[in-house]
Parts: structure tokens; C-alpha cells; sequence
DNA sequence: ACCACGGTTCGGATTGGGCA
DNA sequence: TGCCCAATCCGAACCGTGGT
């Protein structure tokens, strides 16, 4: 039972990136947020720019299968989705079923864990602050540390990230051929290879507005991956395209409407592009079954869900945050702890850090939690406050909910820390 | 250096609640 | 009642860590 977390919350290990292609990124998209925001004044630009950052590190693991080829209009292209479905052709309402290209988990947890601290340490210290993030241990994810307080504030995260939409990937393809009875003709929407994927010019694929509920997709260049070990192509092609106004105020647009739908669960044909959309509606009648049981495939299962939308991660967020405040704030007192001098005296904070607040599941999973307080008290004959001890110190469920879209506060110091704006 | 361990995310399988 | 889908349960794959 030992609370070493707690000891050394100060003196852990700094988080910090060790490819600079990592930070000119983030650096790139608060850029272009600024200029952006003092357009639109849209509160979604920060989350909207995240996504992608973590697009970014999806785009790395491209390889030449998964792709899908899309013979419709006067330019067929080679598609890489990221729902079970070809973004093209449901822009036209049409679900064409094509499985997603998600990268292995693995990766891709460690990743996020740590872009999104570095991504709001960045943009708190551009508004100012002094900021410390440090690497937590057993119950917590990351520490973030303010040293302009007296003592020292240290807020204990639990960090939950996860993206709304990832935009396919896309390249121009030469109308293919193959064939049929007996003579060659135009080949049909089908998997494919992208077997020259080196050096290939690849785009992002950016569904615009044409009017009124018309969408469809443009092309917007990225550069190339240049052999097997270009790790950070998509960095840089990232970066060099969001200093282009126009991309980014059409990835705004797109973002917008993109995350309107996934809170209404809208009728909009970019609702397919998010993530946690689930089932066709209407289901096509050749729309694959799934593997097993007699059920079909979704576009994205709704346990793929966005931020800390998932309702599995929700509850152990809450327990993390609970046992992390339990233990720090009110430790109990051991005679192993009597022994062990704390190295520095500090405030304790605890909360969860996300990239969008938990658009479908607050009002269930989280509303019914968010003004409990709590004390330790073993004595069996409490019923109301007044008899407890009336210096005993009483704490919040969790001081903050953190995310790019809202925040949630129990606490001033959370709340003038945590302003973004 | 190696290994065992526990933590991460993702996604297949199962459960169960709401609705026709 | 039976069907459908989201919620939940659980395991795969993988990573970092701490002990030997």
C-alpha cells in the first residue's frame, strides 16, 4: 500500500517530445486556430485541430493494402478510410462497405496519452502560463504542475483521447480495366492495392459543402512517404497544409457539421465519416454480415468512441479519479507514512483530461456524479454534516472534467488554470 | 539483458433493455 | 414476444517498468 505516486509527483520524469516534427506540428495548428478564431469564434477549432494531430499519427502506419478503389465521377481515386465505409460514394448516399484502416492499438494509446498533454501544455504556455507536465505512476497518467502557486499546485490526470473523425487518405488513380466476358471492361468499385505507395502523392480528403446538405470531396495535397522508415511524413505534410487558410477554414466547416451529427446523430452524410456512428440507416440489402451471429457490420461500432465518450472509459475514469483522491488527499495515516518525509509540500488537484467533453453520455453517465463531495469517516452514525466533525475537510468527486470543447469545474484554481481562451 | 507483470486501446462476443 | 443495437464483458496485442 505505499503512495509513492504522491511523493514523487515533482520530481517525476518531464514529459517532453523528442521529434521536433511533434512539436512544429502543434505549433502549426495553434497557428492556425489563432488566425482561424479570430474569424469564427468557433470553441470547436481547438478539438477540430487536435484530431488532427492524431490524424498524423494514424497516417504514419499507411501501407500499401486497405486501400479502395472508386471508379465514380470523371476521376477515379484509391481511398483510405477510416469507417467501414468508401467516403466517396456515401457522400452520394451510398454505403459501400470497405473496412476501416484503424492502426493497431498498441501504438497509438502511448501516442495520444502523450500529444494531448504536450498539445495543452503548449497552448497554455502561448497564453502565458508556466507549465510543467510530468509523467505519473501507478494511478496516474500525467501530473501537471504550477509553480506560480503557493504551495505548488499539482493536478493528477487521468487522460482519456480519442478522435471524432480521421479523414481518409486518398490517391489519384488511372481508370482500371479488367476482364469480362471475354472482352476488357471498366473495373467496379472494389479493394485494392496501392502498390506504388512510395513516393505517391497522397491527399486528405476533405468533404465541402456545396450547398445545403450537398457535400462532396476535395482533394487537398500532403506530400509523400518516401520509403519504409519515413516515420513522420504526415507531420509534415500536416504542417505545411494547415498554413493554408483555405484548407483549414474547409476542415473547420467540415469539422463543425461532423461534430453536430455525432451529438444529434444527425442525418448528414458526413455523420458516416465519425467515429462511433454505428449501423447504416437504411441498411443496404447487400451490406456485409459480420463474421459470426446473424448480425451485420457497423461503419463504426459505438464502442469506438470519441473523446471520453466511451461508457467503459467513463467509469474507470471516475474510479481513477476517486481512488487518486482518496489516496492524496486524505492519506491515511501509517506509521510507514510518518517516516517518509514528503519531498515538498503541495496542493492536490485530480481530474480527467480529454480532447471533447462526453457529448452523449454526460447527462447518464457523469450529471448524476459531478456534485458529490466526499469525506472518510468510519463511524457508522452519520446522517447528516452536522455530525461530523466540523473541521474535517470534505472533498470534490473531481475538481475538473478538462477537454478542448468544455470544461467542467468544481475548483478556481482549475478554472483560471485551465482557461484556454 | 531478460522476463514477468500490469496497464493501454481496440474490437469480437454476449447481454439485456426498449420498442414494434 | 422477438428483434435490434448499444452497453458491457472480456481477451488480443503490445508497451513500459521494475526486479533479477
Amino acid at each position: 500500500m505505499n503512495k509513492l505516486w504522491l511523493n514523487f509527483a515533482l520530481n517525476a520524469p518531464q514529459i517532453h517530445s523528442d521529434v521536433d516534427e511533434e512539436m512544429d506540428l502543434i505549433h502549426a495548428l495553434l497557428d492556425a486556430v489563432d488566425i482561424h478564431q479570430t474569424l469564427t469564434k468557433n470553441s470547436l477549432d481547438l478539438a477540430a485541430a487536435f484530431d488532427l494531430l492524431i490524424a498524423a499519427e494514424y497516417y504514419k502506419s499507411v501501407v500499401h493494402s486497405g486501400w479502395v478503389y472508386c471508379p465514380s465521377d470523371d476521376q477515379p481515386l484509391l481511398l483510405y478510410p477510416y469507417t467501414n465505409i468508401c467516403p466517396r460514394c456515401i457522400l452520394k448516399g451510398k454505403f459501400e462497405y470497405h473496412p476501416a484502416n484503424k492502426p493497431g492499438s498498441s501504438g497509438i494509446g502511448n501516442a495520444t496519452s502523450k500529444l494531448l498533454p504536450l498539445f495543452i501544455k503548449t497552448l497554455l504556455e502561448r497564453n502565458g502560463k508556466k507549465v510543467e507536465i510530468r509523467k505519473g505512476i501507478e494511478p496516474v497518467d500525467v501530473f501537471f504542475i504550477d509553480r506560480s502557486t503557493l504551495p505548488v499546485t499539482v493536478f493528477a490526470a487521468e487522460i482519456k483521447a480519442s478522435p471524432l473523425v480521421t479523414l481518409p487518405l486518398a490517391v489519384i488513380s488511372e481508370r482500371m480495366i479488367e476482364m469480362g466476358e471475354g472482352d476488357e471492361v471498366a473495373k467496379h468499385h472494389s479493394p485494392s492495392d496501392l502498390t506504388q505507395l512510395f513516393k505517391a502523392r497522397l491527399f486528405i480528403y476533405v468533404p465541402s459543402q456545396q450547398v445545403e446538405n450537398v457535400w462532396s470531396g476535395k482533394l487537398y495535397e500532403l506530400g509523400t512517404k518516401e520509403n519504409p522508415n519515413d516515420k513522420f511524413w504526415s507531420y509534415r505534410g500536416i504542417r505545411q497544409l494547415v498554413a493554408d487558410r483555405t484548407f483549414f477554414s474547409d476542415y473547420c466547416s467540415f469539422w463543425y457539421a461532423a461534430f453536430n451529427s455525432y451529438e444529434q446523430k444527425a442525418a448528414n452524410s458526413v455523420f458516416w465519416f465519425t467515429n462511433a456512428c454505428g449501423q447504416p440507416v437504411p441498411r443496404p440489402d447487400n451490406w456485409k454480415r459480420r463474421r459470426k451471429g446473424q448480425g451485420f457490420e457497423s461503419v463504426s461500432d459505438s464502442k469506438s468512441s470519441v473523446g471520453m465518450d466511451r461508457t467503459d472509459d467513463i467509469k474507470k475514469g471516475i474510479y481513477q479519479v476517486l481512488k487518486i483522491s482518496s489516496e492524496g488527499k486524505q492519506p491515511f495515516p501509517s506509521a510507514q507514512d510518518e517516516t517518509s518525509t514528503m519531498s515538498e509540500d503541495f496542493n492536490l488537484k485530480v481530474g480527467i483530461i480529454s480532447n471533447i467533453h462526453a457529448v452523449r453520455h454526460f447527462e447518464d453517465y457523469l450529471k448524476p456524479l459531478v456534485d458529490i463531495v466526499w469525506t472518510r469517516e468510519n463511524s457508522r452514525q452519520i446522517h447528516t454534516v452536522a455530525d461530523l466533525d466540523s473541521s474535517k475537510p470534505v472533498f470534490n468527486l473531481f475538481d475538473g472534467i478538462i477537454t478542448l470543447t468544455q470544461t467542467l469545474s468544481r475548483d478556481d484554481w482549475v478554472s483560471s488554470y485551465f482557461s484556454f481562451s
